[in-house]
DNA sequence: CGGGGTCAAGTCTCG
DNA sequence: CGAGACTTGACCCCG
């Protein structure tokens, strides 16, 4: 089992301004334009391969890439960056390192939505899928694309056929091999039964979030719920997200999607082999937490006293 | 250089 | 019915 976290190394942000989310507002954009977004996608790329190598250093073999490493990517083809030659090394050179990478496009990609929400979010989707062909992947769920269904629109089964649609017509063939689905934490969105006849139709593997399970369970077990979404990954390990509550461990005043700083439970996986990515803000602290507390048998109260 | 207002996109839910 | 959240607070201006 690989344990992982997402997008920031708080350890390097903190000790060396490391981080990889550089980016700018639309007025900066507009003045200084693609020479300057090029400056900062080099400058974040750069650092992701110190983040990507910290993590090999640590023993950490997953890791959720920023959807911010190139800022208003909608805006231009990779190739036009002035520094792309320079770019292209180093994720080269970050597709090299052992780190299974994936990642998680915003809440505005919308694949059952139409019009321009539909167009910006194939130029999105297939702008994430570019960056995975130039770190040299080859196309499966192994680097998966993450994305959650994005609406119901009042109409939860015709949704589904509109993605399920979208998804088979209009994304290239390396998109439709990595992107895969996530249940969602509130009750008008999809639990993963509900995502299952969509996996059945597209193939699209379910990433189980324990979180949004607790909160949106949809009559199935912890247990089931898991089991079913595993069972649909069939080209790579499959991953799950998981968090602990801020409201029950930290804030009683949090709101109910919140999500802790910290791991507080042992992570249960049913006896099967999972990658699991931690969805909790204290990112890779949380993390080497976790691991001595309850993955050290050196460290277990029973053991050690 | 620190503090605060502001910041692309869509949809849903909380307050 | 507007603000806040979502995978992630950071940018940018002003004093």
């Amino acid at each position: 089992m690989n344990l992982g976290y997402a997008c920031i190394n708080l350890t390097l942000q903190h000790e060396c301004k490391i981080t990889t989310n550089r980016g700018m507002i639309q007025r900066t954009f507009r003045e200084k334009g693609i020479q300057y977004a090029s400056q900062l996608a080099l400058q974040n790329v750069r650092d992701l391969l110190d983040i990507v190598r910290w993590n090999e250093d640590h023993g950490v073999g997953l890791f959720r890439v920023s959807s911010d490493v190139f800022p208003w990517a909608s805006e231009y083809r990779l190739h036009q960056l002035p520094d792309f030659a320079e770019i292209r090394e180093y994720l080269e050179a970050i597709g090299r390192t052992s780190v299974r990478l994936t990642t998680h496009p915003g809440p505005f990609n919308k694949l059952a939505g139409e019009g321009a929400t539909l167009q910006n979010t194939f130029s999105d989707l297939e702008h994430h899928s570019e960056v995975f062909d130039y770190m040299g992947f080859m196309p499966s769920h192994h680097n998966k694309i993450n994305i959650h269904v994005g609406g119901a629109y009042g109409d939860k089964a015709g949704t589904l056929l509109r993605f399920a649609r979208n998804f088979t017509t209009r994304l290239s063939d390396s998109l439709k091999k990595r992107l895969n689905l996530e249940n969602d934490d509130k009750p008008g969105l999809y639990t993963v039964a509900e995502l299952m006849p969509l996996y059945e139709a597209i193939g699209t593997p379910i990433a189980f979030d324990y979180f949004h399970h607790s909160l949106h369970p949809g009559g199935l077990s912890e247990r089931e719920a898991f089991e079913l979404a595993i069972s649909t990954w069939t080209d790579a390990t499959p991953v799950c997200h998981y968090s602990d509550s801020r409201r029950t461990y930290e804030d009683p005043t949090a709101r109910r999607e919140a999500h802790s700083d910290w791991v507080y439970n042992f992570i249960q996986t049913y006896g099967s082999d999972v990658d699991i990515v931690m969805e909790t803000k204290m990112k890779e602290l949380s993390l080497l937490k976790y691991r001595e507390q309850f993955l050290m048998p050196q460290s277990s109260p029973v053991l050690s006293d």
